[in-house]
DNA sequence: TTCCTTGCTAGAGCGCACTCTAAGTCAAGT
DNA sequence: ACTTGACTTAGAGTGCGCTCTAGCAAGGAA
C-alpha cells in the first residue's frame, strides 16, 4: 500500500488542472463541499482524491445540482458511517432529474428548430411578399 | 382576412395559460421582450400572437438564452425592416450552443452514472470489506 | 534587502432572473 | 355604498453562484 509519497498540488495547480478558479475552490471548501488538508503554514495541499472530488463536483454542478445538495452528498461521504445507499439514492434522484431536464430541453430545442425552418422557408420563397407571415414577438396598438 | 374579432386575454389568463406568472410577464415586457397592447385604462390585452411570443420566449429561456439576447431578437423583429436573415442567424447560433450544451451535460451525466454503477457494484459484493473503495469527496488530516 | 509570486482570510460586490411590496385604479356584484 | 378581485406602477428584495478586494504572510530570486 502507498501511504506516503503521494503527489500533492497547490490550489493554483488544481485551478490550472481543473479549470476551477482558486477563488471558487476556496468557496467550495467554505460551502462544505470539500475538506482539503493543510500545511503547517495554512496552505492547502490537494491530494489526488481531492482533485477527483473537484472533478466530480463539476459533473454535479454542470448538470444543475445546487451547491446545497452537493453539500448533503459530501456530508454523507464524510459522516464516517456507511451511507452508500443514501448517497446512491441521492445520485439516482439527480440522474432522473437530469434525464427529465434533458428531454425537456430537447423539446424546447425542437420548438426553436421549427422556427428556424420557418425562417428558411420564408426566405427561400422570398418574392417580396408584402407583410410576410404572422410573426410572434411583434406588436401593435390596440388601445380599445 | 380577420382584422377585428380576435379573442384577447388578460394578463391573468395568460399567466394561467402559459405557466408564467403575471409578475414575470410584466417583467418581460419591461425588459423589452414583449410589447402588449393596452386598453384605454392601461390594462394589457394579449392577442394570440402575444401568447405565442410568450411561449417562444419560454423555448429560448429554458434552453438558456439570456434575457438580453432574447431582447436583441425581439428588437430585430420589431425593427420593421426585414431582419429575417439576422434573426435566423441568431437562432441558429443559439441552437448550436444548445446542442453543444446538451452534449456536454450528457458527458457529465455519464460521469454520474459511472459513479452510481460504482456504488451498485460496491454494495452488491457487500461482505463488510473494511475501508471499502477509495472515495473522492472524503478528507483527512495531512498537515505537512 | 527588496521584489515578486503565491498563498491566506473575512467579507463585500455582482449579475442574473425573477419575485414581491406598497399604494393605487377600476368595474362588477350585492 | 361598499366590498371584492383583477389589474396598474415603481422600485425593493431574494437566492444563487460565484467573483473580487483588502490586507497580510511566507518563500525564493536578484
Amino acid at each position: 500500500m502507498t501511504t506516503a509519497n503521494e503527489r500533492v498540488l497547490t490550489i493554483g495547480e488544481v485551478a490550472e488542472a481543473t479549470g476551477v478558479t482558486d477563488h471558487t475552490l476556496r468557496y467550495y471548501e467554505k460551502a462544505g463541499l470539500l475538506v482539503v488538508p493543510r500545511l503547517a503554514n495554512g496552505q492547502r495541499r490537494y491530494r489526488e482524491m481531492d482533485v477527483k472530488a473537484v472533478e466530480f463536483i463539476g459533473h454535479l454542478r454542470r448538470t444543475g445540482m445546487p451547491i446545497r445538495t452537493i453539500r448533503e452528498y459530501a456530508d454523507l461521504v464524510r459522516s464516517g458511517k456507511d451511507t452508500s445507499a443514501e448517497r446512491m439514492r441521492l445520485l439516482e434522484q439527480h440522474r432522473e432529474n437530469v434525464v427529465r431536464d434533458l428531454a425537456e430541453q430537447q423539446k424546447h430545442l425542437d420548438g426553436i428548430t421549427l422556427k428556424i425552418e420557418w425562417y428558411r422557408a420564408a426566405m427561400d420563397q422570398r418574392q417580396d411578399s408584402g407583410p410576410q407571415f404572422a410573426e410572434p414577438l411583434s406588436s401593435a396598438a390596440l388601445a380599445q
